[in-house]
RNA sequence: GCCGAUGUAGCUCAGCUGGCUAGAGCAGCUGAUUUGUAAUCAGCAGGUCGUGGGUUCGAGUCCCUCCAUCGGCUCCA
C-alpha cells in the first residue's frame, strides 16, 4: 500500500504502485486529459513512471510553467527526430525548452538550414506528432550510452555522457527515436498540435567561441493551433513597440552609414528628450550630494594601462589616436572612471571630506563587434549617466544603499516596476578573468548582497556577470520582445583606488585607501531611452514628452486666437506646437494621435468666443471645454502624480 | 567576429520562373477647399533598385565581393 499526497492535502492510497497518469485518471478522466507532466517528491517524473513509494505528487497542465516546459522539451525531441529524418547523419547535441519555445543544437556537417526549409520541418514534426507516440524513459549504463553515440560518431553526446555519473543516465524513446535525456515529457507526441520553426542561428558548442559552431533551430509549439496564432499575433504587436521603429516614427534618433554603424544621431526631439532626462537626474543628484565634473573624450594610453582596461580590452577597442609626435598615443575614452580617479587625485583628502561624489554625463566609445550592435541598446558611442563615489570603508554600506534609493527613484519616476535586481558576481571557475585580490572581492560581493538585503530588493545572484575589477548590482529590464537588458548598475571597486594610488588621511593621522562605487542609474541614455520607448510605446510620462500639446485650428480664421493660446501655454510651461494647415480637423487629429501628443487642443469659433480651449486626450478621451487655467492645473496635476521630488 | 536572412522613392511596400522608358499608397510641392474629433479633391515632382564586379543579346530579378540592417551565438569595462 502506498500513499500519494496531492497539493490540496488529500491523500490517495494504491496497492503496490501507480503512475502519475493513473492518479490523474483516478481523480477524473477530464482532469487526466489535461495532465501533461508531473513532479514526485520534488523530482520531475514522467507521467508514465511507476510510483512505488509514499510521496507528494503534483500534476501539471499546459497552464503551469512546468507543464509548458515538458511540452516544449518534448517538442524538442520531435524536432530532433524530424531533423534526423530530413538530414540523415545529423549529430544532435542539446535541445532544451526555453521561454516561449525550445531549440535544438545540431551539427549538420556541410549542410545548412535556411528559412525555406522551415515548412518541411514543421510538416515532418506534425506528422510525427500525429502518431501519438508515447515517451518512455529508460535507464542505461554509461557504457551502453557511450557505445551508442560513439558508434554514431556523435562527439557532443559522448562529451555530455562522459560528464555524467553511471547509474544516473537515462534515454528517452518515442517512436523509433532515442535521445539522451533527463526526463520530463508529455504522455505522448499527439498533444503537440501546432508547431512553428521560428529561426535558425549559429551557436557555439557549450557556448564557447573556440568550439565548433552548431546550427541552432528555434521552434515553438502549442496544444492548439489557435494558441500558436495568438502567440504570433502577440509577437507582431510587440514589434510595433520596437524602439527602432518608434524612434524613426517619432523623429527621435537615426543612424547614418556614412557616420558609421553603432553611432546614433540624435534628432531635435530626441535631443530634447535626453536633455530632460539628464536634467531630471541632475536635480536628484544635486540633492543627493553629487558634484558635476567634466572630462575630455580622450586620454593617454598610459591612463588605461594604469587602470588595467588596456590590458583587458585594448586589442578589441578603437585603436589609439596618434599625433605628429613620435610615440604619443591617446585612446577614445571607453569609460570615465580613470579620469574621475585623477580628479580625486587632484587634491589631498581627509576622512572628513569623504564621501566625494563625482558625476558626469560622459560619452564613451567602445568597439563592439559588428554583430552585437542593436538599435540604441548596443552602440559604439553612448553617454553614461556616470558617477564615482569615493568613500571610507565605514561609509560603503550607507553610500551603496543611498545609490539603491536613487536608482529606485529614477525607475519609479519612469514607471519601470518590472525589473530584476541582479547581483553579478565572479565566476569562481574562471579566476583569471578578474583582477584584484580575493579578500577584496569577497568583501565587495558581501557588501552588495547585504545592501540588497537591507533594502528589501528581490534579487538574483548571477555568477560570471561581474566586471573584471569588481562585482555589480545590475538592474535588468526586458524589452518588447522579452530580451533582458542591463539598465542601472552599481559597482564596488577596490582595484582602481589601488591602481591610481588614491588616498585620504584618517582620524588616526595615517593614510588610507578609499573604496570606490561606480554607478549609473540609467546605465546609458541610449539604452535607457530605447527600453523606455518600448515600455511606453512612445507614450512617455507627460513631464518627459518633447511636446505635450498640439493646437489644431478648425480653420485659419482662428489662427490668431490659437496663437494667443500657444503663448499662454508657453507662459505656463506647457510645451506646445500648433497646426494651422488647410486640412480637415479629422486629418489633423489623426496625425496628432499618430504622433502621440498627450493633449490635442481644438480651436474654433466657440473657443474663440468663450475664451476657452477644447481638449482631447491622446487615445480619444474628450475633456470638453476648459479655460487655460483649468488646463494648466490639469497638466500640472498629472505631472505631479508621476514626477515626485527626490 | 560567427551562423541564417534582408536591402526597390523620405516612409510602408508591389515588381512571378531575367525582356518595352521601374509601380502604388502615405509624406513633399502647386492649386482648389476653410473644414468640429483618426485620412477633402486635383495636378506635379521624386528612384544610377545598398556598393563594386561578373554571367547574358538583355539584370531590380542569376553569381561573387564589400557595406548596412534584422534574428541568434559569442562579447558587453
Amino acid at each position: 500500500m502506498i500513499k500519494i499526497k496531492l497539493p490540496d492535502g488529500s491523500i490517495r492510497e494504491y496497492n503496490n504502485s501507480i503512475t502519475p497518469m493513473g492518479v490523474a485518471q483516478d481523480i477524473s478522466e477530464g482532469f487526466a486529459r489535461n495532465v501533461i507532466s508531473a513532479k514526485f517528491n520534488g523530482q520531475t517524473v514522467e507521467t508514465t513512471t511507476e510510483l512505488t513509494t509514499d510521496g507528494d505528487l503534483t500534476l501539471f497542465s499546459w497552464k503551469d510553467n512546468e507543464g509548458k516546459t515538458a511540452f516544449r522539451h518534448s517538442s524538442a525531441h520531435v524536432l530532433a527526430q524530424a531533423l534526423e529524418q530530413l538530414y540523415p547523419g545529423v549529430k544532435l547535441s542539446i535541445g532544451p525548452a526555453i521561454d516561449n519555445g525550445f531549440y535544438y543544437d545540431v551539427d549538420l556537417g556541410d549542410r545548412s538550414i535556411s528559412d525555406k526549409d522551415f515548412k518541411k520541418i514543421e510538416d515532418k514534426m506534425l506528422e510525427i506528432a500525429r502518431g501519438k507516440h508515447e515517451f518512455k524513459l529508460r535507464s542505461v549504463s554509461k557504457e551502453e550510452a557511450l557505445a551508442k553515440y560513439k558508434k554514431q560518431g556523435n562527439e557532443y553526446k559522448v562529451e555530455l555522457i562522459e560528464n555524467l555519473e553511471d547509474g544516473t543516465i537515462t534515454f528517452c524513446d518515442h517512436d523509433d527515436f532515442t535521445d539522451l535525456c533527463r526526463g520530463g515529457h508529455l504522455p505522448h507526441t499527439g498533444l503537440i498540435k501546432a508547431v512553428k520553426i521560428m529561426s535558425v542561428a549559429g551557436a557555439y558548442w557549450r557556448g564557447d567561441e573556440n568550439n565548433k559552431q552548431l546550427t541552432r533551430v528555434y521552434g515553438t509549439s502549442f496544444p492548439k493551433q489557435k494558441e500558436l496564432k495568438e502567440y504570433l499575433a502577440l509577437l507582431e504587436e510587440a514589434k510595433k513597440r520596437d524602439h527602432r521603429k518608434l524612434g524613426k516614427e517619432l523623429q527621435l534618433f537615426t543612424f547614418s552609414q556614412r557616420v558609421g554603424q553603432g553611432l546614433p544621431l540624435w534628432l531635435p526631439k530626441g535631443a530634447a528628450l535626453r536633455e530632460r532626462l539628464e536634467q531630471f537626474l541632475k536635480n536628484a543628484q544635486k540633492k543627493a550630494g553629487y558634484e558635476m565634473v567634466i572630462t575630455p573624450h580622450i586620454g593617454q594610453k598610459e591612463l588605461y594601462e594604469t587602470s588595467g582596461h588596456y590590458a583587458k580590452y585594448g586589442a578589441d577597442s578603437f585603436q589609439p589616436v596618434t599625433t605628429p609626435n613620435e610615440g604619443e598615443e591617446f585612446l577614445l575614452k571607453p569609460m570615465n572612471c580613470p579620469h574621475h580617479c585623477e580628479i580625486y587625485n587632484n587634491s589631498p583628502w581627509s576622512y572628513r571630506d569623504l564621501p566625494k561624489r563625482y558625476a558626469e554625463f560622459g560619452t564613451v566609445y567602445r568597439y563592439e563587434q559588428s554583430g552585437e550592435l542593436h538599435g540604441l541598446t548596443r552602440v559604439r558611442g553612448f553617454t553614461q549617466d556616470d558617477a564615482h563615489i569615493f568613500c571610507t570603508h565605514d561609509q560603503l554600506d550607507d553610500e551603496f544603499k543611498k545609490v539603491i534609493d536613487l536608482v529606485m527613484y529614477v525607475f519609479g519616476s519612469l514607471g519601470f516596476d518590472n525589473f530584476t535586481a541582479q547581483v553579478s558576481v565572479r565566476d569562481l571557475n574562471n579566476p583569471n578573468k578578474y583582477i584584484g585580490d580575493v579578500a577584496n572581492w569577497e568583501k565587495a560581493e558581501n557588501a552588495i548582497i547585504s545592501a540588497a538585503e537591507d533594502k528589501g530588493l528581490d534579487y538574483v545572484i548571477e555568477s560570471g556577470e561581474a566586471a573584471f575589477y569588481g562585482p555589480k548590482l545590475d538592474f535588468m529590464v526586458k524589452d518588447a520582445l522579452g530580451r533582458s537588458w542591463q539598465l542601472g548598475t552599481i559597482q564596488v571597486d577596490y582595484n582602481l583606488p589601488e591602481r591610481f594610488d588614491l588616498t585620504y588621511k584618517g582620524s588616526d593621522n595615517e593614510m588610507h585607501r578609499p573604496v570606490m562605487i561606480h554607478r549609473a542609474p540609467f546605465g546609458s541614455l541610449e539604452r535607457f531611452i530605447a527600453i523606455l520607448l518600448e515600455h511606453t510605446g512612445g507614450n512617455f510620462p507627460l513631464w518627459l514628452m518633447p511636446e505635450q500639446a498640439i493646437i489644431l485650428s478648425i480653420s485659419d480664421k482662428y489662427k490668431k486666437y490659437a496663437e494667443k493660446v500657444l503663448t499662454l501655454l508657453e507662459n505656463n510651461d506647457i510645451r506646445s506646437i500648433e497646426d494651422h494647415r488647410s486640412e480637415t480637423i479629422g486629418k489633423k487629429i489623426r496625425e496628432a494621435e499618430m504622433n502621440k501628443f498627450p493633449f490635442i487642443i481644438i480651436i474654433g469659433e466657440q473657443e474663440e468666443a468663450n475664451e476657452t480651449i477644447t481638449v482631447r486626450k491622446h487615445g480619444g478621451e474628450d475633456l470638453g471645454s476648459l479655460t487655460i487655467e483649468e488646463f494648466t492645473s490639469l497638466v500640472n496635476k498629472e505631472i505631479a502624480a508621476t514626477l515626485k521630488p527626490f
